[in-house]
DNA sequence: TGAACCCGTGGAATCGATTACACGGACGAT
DNA sequence: ATCGTCCGTGTAATCGATTCCACGGGTTCA
């Protein structure tokens, strides 16, 4: 492959005019610079990425650490993530942790030893040394969706608490008393935040959230499965069941069905994160919607921000809720 | 952040010395070896990847470039091809083509700046000058579910012939005759072979497949609605309703209901990969599964054949019906 | 005892770019 | 006419690793 010296050679210039065409810097002659453009175009030239990203110490690429690929919501934040950085010059190198706290590491730690110039983690767990030690040694770093508490770094993220309280307003209204949720893991943000918003918006209409009515999923659908079984079985039911997040909301619609029940005849049911695939189920499932793609460019532009030197406040994005028939009522629209 | 050289003044040895440690070089005394794990260890040091891939002109790193990151076929494709990748002490590289021809070139382009070891793809078209210079260059490269004919790339991908025929028997057998298609670009091979396969397993049963029930879709969910509308508004429509990829599928059903009819009392439907969703849509799909983690799996073994120099053959995974509802007989298990 | 060899080690070239610095020539000001 | 500036250009150092080559010292074998 044709390198810069080679162009040079073509143009019978030295590599640093060619490298000033290259840069658009201005002192450079029209001629020379139409003579490198001609030699360049001839030999099919393309600057090695890696040895400028060696000698300028950046390497234009942003890493991405996703808990879940399968999960669309994630996937649709990493398509965003992608359209922003391609937008602001940035390539995206994609790291699944698949929810393991080992897998999270071994992509922060490759993202690292590739000298990407920031990274995006939606973290898994509380956060290993690893991810400490990078985010205390200054590595650009932009948490999205979920946090780590006590760590200086900006957070992008939606609020949920008011679409929760509209949830919680809707089933009221709809009669249902005994609501039950199934929660995320407690290591991360979101699985503890929604229950407490949860908690926080039934205790407004003098209802309580019993241990028994708490369900400890994995954000993974077999454990929306387990748990609404459970659930089903226990001697006092509910009446509604509200899931952190999409996977398990499919696991508890397949538990209902398999019972013979009938959603929201039998039971209501609604999701945390909002999908195209909730329109096609049966019924329609009423959802908290976050704004994905929004929250994923903002991830993108305070990062950038970091790169280059500000410092960027952190987003917070309000989430807001999608009624359709799960819960009992008629779509409105 | 520290560098070779500093790990060698810390062990007191020559940067080669370090060097021939990090790499497993057998001549190095015992001591030397400690040492500089030590001062590793207390240095925190990792190793510079891009000034490494400078050097020995490899950076470990393949380039996988995905037609549509929303479709769940291509999202559960990604991710053990990433599985695979890590295995073998690779990284993956993604981009993301949105079916969009310019977009694919961009991340052609991008990954091959970026001097990755070997690209993966799964081309949206006919293939731009700068992917077939690629391949003549003698950059490792192979092909994922679709390909291009005419160029010397192995080819990993499934073989439907045989599970649309069993497809094909199923709604024959259930008493449908007039059976459509929403077919994909025809830019593409699977947007092409999978008309092909249906057209010769109607002609199996003496049935034709008239272009009146040939409709043109993109592999995304708006054209399967509006090719099913146009369907459905025929003087006369079809009684059954193959859609080339899942995402079209989706886009049918929503059409079928809007129209107030019901599937399949009023309508079978059938789709082209099988995903976890159609298990839970109602009523569930029948559909033809790919073995897409084994094709993942099997595309990274190819191209790392290729990037050690060895000369993989193109593989063929055959795919298989799942019988479900929506065609009109009860599952049978 | 001396030649041949092996082993562990360090010095320095190298990968392909960017960029500080120096230099020669043209031009303007005095 | 002389001096200082500025502009376009080239030479060479540099980024952080890997690796070829040479070297010194210890073995082994004749």
């Amino acid at each position: 492959m044709a390198g810069i010296k080679d162009v040079a050679a073509e143009a019978g210039v030295s590599v640093a005019t060619v490298s000033r065409v290259l840069n658009g810097h201005p002192s450079v002659s029209p001629e020379a610079r139409a003579r490198v453009l001609a030699a360049v175009d001839t030999l099919g030239y393309r600057p090695n990425a890696v040895a400028r990203s060696l000698r300028t110490d950046q390497t234009r690429a942003l890493g991405l650490v996703i808990s879940d690929v399968l999960n669309p919501y994630f996937t649709e934040l990493a398509r965003a993530v992608e359209e922003e950085a391609r937008a602001l010059g940035y390539s995206v190198v994609f790291g699944n942790a698949d929810e393991r706290p080992d897998l999270q590491d071994h992509h922060v730690r490759t993202l690292l030893d590739r000298r990407i110039d920031g990274l995006l983690v939606s973290p898994t767990d509380g956060g290993s040394p690893l991810m400490l030690d990078a985010a205390r040694a200054g590595t650009p770093m932009v948490f999205v969706d979920r946090w780590i508490p006590g760590v200086d770094v900006p957070v992008v993220r939606s609020d949920g608490r008011a679409a929760v309280r509209d949830l919680v307003a809707h089933l009221h209204g709809l009669g249902h008393r005994r609501l039950a949720i199934i929660a995320g893991p407690a290591a991360t943000t979101t699985g503890r935040e929604r229950v407490e918003a949860f908690r926080e918006a039934l205790a407004a209409y003098g209802l309580d959230l019993p241990d028994a009515r708490i369900g400890q999923g994995d954000f993974q659908a077999g454990s929306g499965r387990r748990v609404t079984e459970r659930f089903l079985e226990s001697p006092e039911p509910p009446d509604a069941v509200f899931a952190a997040d999409n996977l398990m909301a499919l696991g508890a619609l397949d538990a209902i069905r398999a019972r013979g029940m009938r959603v929201p005849d039998d039971i209501a049911l609604a999701a945390f994160d909002d999908i195209p695939w909730f329109v096609h189920t049966d019924p329609p499932i009423t959802a908290v919607a976050q704004p994905t793609g929004e929250l994923g460019r903002a991830a993108v532009r305070a990062l950038v921000d970091r790169i280059e030197g500000r410092h960027p406040e952190s987003v917070t994005l309000p989430a807001r809720l999608v009624v359709r028939r799960s819960c009992g009522e008629p779509a409105p629209a």
